[in-house]
DNA sequence: CCAGGTCTTGCCATCGATGGCATAGCGCGG
DNA sequence: CCGCGCTATGCCATCGATGGCAAGACCTGG
């Protein structure tokens, strides 16, 4: 409870019987110090409990150590251990994060980034949220997009390979003998979807099979639009054998109405892992979004672009991966 | 691309014909400025793009506007919630979050807050990691301790009613016409598992039910101790009629066991909510985290203290919801 | 024994913004 | 017409740490 004043290099510097300049040699281990010196002060700051003033070095330094991430939604399971294994990565090298949400909300996502900018971050990882970002283009502040690119701002880039992971999941599912194979995702105005998308034709393409329109719907942006659109598919009159859900949203409506319509024949491979995938009868195969990964990856690009300012503008894709648990190798 | 300096105070002074203290009146709304000259200070701040140094701002105040959230792990689903609540309620007030984990590690917790410490930050959201924390106690830095409390260190606290939760649970299936209720669990040297097991067992008291120490399984950290305990359970010679499993750990272990042992019959509430609750048959009943409303309340409860620095210790209870889905309404 | 160099240390200014006090300018009553 | 009081503004010091430069101590070789 005892309200000390915290303490200050120049009370260790006062203690030890030096100069504040002398003592601050000491903090940053400048070897211009006598080691008989050095070793009183250095007892001098364990006796004190001297910490550094964070803001001090930083107001100095003209910027902070600690870096901003910005994602559309904290509680979402991917960004969630995305930001997981940035802040590891972070912590390891002594920076702390400033995590914020805009809530698919441009303005309110320049005001986030707004106040981050005034704190004189370091480093910036965004996943952007508005639509033209080219008012962040400074050239003053390194940025690496995470998950998406950013209109206008010409940064570093880390994401998964969506059309990859889509070519493989539906390669997967044509080598389990399916031929009438449905889509069902949100709209190829997010890049993202479209990379997905782009992944199913070309995997439909590449194995010569017909691309029937009428299994592909991309207009499902909620999971109740998913759930619909399944009696839509399967009630036609030449039904999928297997269908792609190429979000986690969708799935949440796909795998319920496959359930309730009691049609668990229906192969199926799903974006992105749940908890209960493995729980489901048949358990759920799906492509794991790589959370974990694309933070490490983009935590670590942000960090080698701080130490090498002059890095050339990358575009690095994580590959993701098939966990196979049943509903995507049923035969037709 | 213009590596334009950013501008500063003193820039906009001199631009608007204004001494520096003006300027910074200006910029804080003090009254004693000249209508006149408060215009042509503002328009200069405008034209020149001007945006505060929080850094400069912090260091002369003493300290940080930000403040810190540390929890034991940012991707599990439940503190995900805490902190997007906590990061809304905070951007509302104008203030940045610097979000960390310790995984369950107590030396890294040390080290994180101690980062933090030397950022003078604000104030902090803790959910403690390791066991003494009396060194933080220091009567200088607001704490809010989140989701459990923190050994040697007196401070607000916001929880879920575990106690509360975990008797209308068990109340809930009571009320369905069982009697015999398995109860499985982490061990209760974990104060949040030692509130739902008491729940548990005085809601039995309560409806003056037999308490049958061969139904109460404790001691299963993982989903694998959990899928094991559920076989021992319904193999039994009076086996019981529901189950209430009391982490989600457990319930990520208990629900397969159930499916894949074919006892869907097995009445089932499940602590904390998971995203395909929905798709099983049946349909899972959840107590479900509040995380939302934890997040929102402890960091109300921290601005309130950072206002009103008084304030006497409290211990917030967050009240927990059931969520009927069918699984918990199951009759023996 | 001294000049020249190295090693060690200290003083002052600085980062950007704000608090305390001083002062210039103005209006108004005596 | 003078002085008091109020408003509007400016100068200087300050927060805590670090960079540049200078100066003192000490050593070595001539």
């Amino acid at each position: 409870m005892a309200k000390t004043a915290p303490t200050r290099l120049l009370d260790v510097a006062n203690a030890a019987g030096v100069s504040l300049r002398t003592a601050s040699r000491v903090l940053n281990d400048d070897p211009r110090v006598a080691p008989v010196t050095r070793q009183r002060v250095r007892e001098a700051m364990v006796g004190l409990r001297f910490e550094p003033d964070a803001m001090a070095r930083s107001l100095r330094a003209g910027t902070d150590t600690a870096i901003g991430f910005v994602v559309e939604s904290i509680s979402d399971p991917f960004f969630a251990d995305v930001i997981d294994a940035v802040e590891l990565e972070m912590s390891r090298h002594g920076r702390s994060v400033l995590v914020t949400s805009t809530r698919r909300d441009s303005g309110w996502e320049r005001d986030v980034i707004g106040r981050m900018l005034q704190r004189r971050i370091a480093g910036l990882l965004l996943c952007p949220t508005g639509e033209d970002h080219s008012w962040l283009d400074t050239g003053r502040l390194p940025i690496v997009l995470v998950d998406r690119p950013a209109p206008g701002l010409p940064a570093d880039l880390v994401e998964i390979d969506d059309h990859r992971a889509a070519f493989e999941a539906v390669a997967h599912l044509i080598t389990h003998g399916h031929q009438r194979i449905a889509y069902v995702g949100d709209t190829p105005a997010i890049p993202t979807s479209a990379a997905r998308l782009r992944g199913y034709r070309d995997a439909l393409a590449h194995y010569r099979l017909e691309a029937d329109e009428y299994l592909v719907n991309c207009n499902c942006a909620t999971s109740q639009d998913a759930a619909h659109a399944v009696p839509a598919l399967i009630g036609g009159s030449r039904p999928p054998t297997a269908i792609l859900s190429a979000t986690t949203r969708a799935s949440l409506g796909v795998v319920p109405a496959l359930h309730s319509a009691g049609r668990t024949d229906i192969a199926l491979v799903a974006f992105g892992d749940f908890p209960m995938a493995d729980a489901l009868r048949p358990a759920v195969t799906v492509v794991d979004h790589p959370g974990h990964e694309v933070g490490r990856v983009a935590a670590a690009r942000l960090l080698a672009r701080l130490s090498q300012p002059g890095l050339p503008v990358e575009r690095i894709q994580v590959p993701a991966r098939i966990i196979e648990r049943g509903s995507g190798e049923l035969r037709p």
